[in-house]
DNA sequence: ATAATTGCAAATTTTTTGCAGGTTC
DNA sequence: GAACCTGCAAAAAATTTGCAATTAT
């Protein structure tokens, strides 16, 4: 997705700067938290305030233009919003890697008296690199 | 679990009433945020300070006795520490129900060049009692 | 007896809000 | 041109800290 004006009015908003800036980092970084948003966007970006990140990360939200990735222990990050996947999370370098749910997991996933609409699943483990240290 | 006094010990944590309201509290509740258990726990233990629950589940936690489970747009909750297991969120009544992580599922997980240690799994939908209204 | 814990008040950090001026469609 | 958006500063909410008094072992 490069595209984040069409991305924008799509989702009936109105393409700002601030908040191409704003898609911009979040789909470079893949996850990311909302004052390293902040920190990102002010470099090309020097006068774009923290209030308007906020504000706008909230509407985005709501226009399911990104999506919220809840944090253990530290602040939310947020995403782009795509269909479901899983979350690797590297317990050595940090690193949050995507992957497919499979339709093996999809199955797996369904559970009895529960009408599923949507699935969040964060995997914490080592990755490949961390592994081999 | 109802002996929060050895739950505490085991984990090298002085027993105050502080510390066994707040685990009675999060048992009860099941899944519960900060607020709720500082009200709750006022109820016999109005003197109980916010200061105290805050320093307390993060102690609670680094000691393994209790577990967060960070929620999407709103505060974190806190469940004791137990096995992995799946949260079915329904998305009706907002009631969080656990469900074990099957045989199945944990095959569903074993991912390719990523060395698991525990999962988060958050089914977002809706309860029985939410489908039939 | 000792070390740890509590409650309070104050400090800090995080998030939200109101509004005048500027921008998008 | 109308409706919406931004940045600022101020307000509100959430969390952390320091410390004297108290409590658990």
């Amino acid at each position: 997705m490069t595209d984040y004006i069409t991305l924008l009015k799509e989702n009936d908003l109105k393409a700002t700067i601030q908040r191409t800036s704003i898609l911009k980092s979040i789909d470079h970084a893949g996850h990311i938290n909302i004052d390293d948003i902040y920190e990102d966007v002010r470099e090309l970006h020097p006068t774009l305030s923290l209030a308007t990140i906020y504000k706008n990360i909230i509407l985005m939200q709501e226009h399911n233009v990104i999506v919220e990735v809840p944090m253990n222990g530290e602040k939310s990050k947020f995403e782009l919003k795509k269909d479901d996947h899983i979350h690797l999370i590297c317990q050595g370098c940090g690193e949050i890697q995507d992957t497919d749910i499979t339709q093996k997991t999809q199955e797996a996933l369904v559970i009895e008296n529960f009408q599923l609409s949507s699935s969040q699943i964060n995997l914490y483990g080592f990755c490949q690199k961390c592994q081999s240290r």
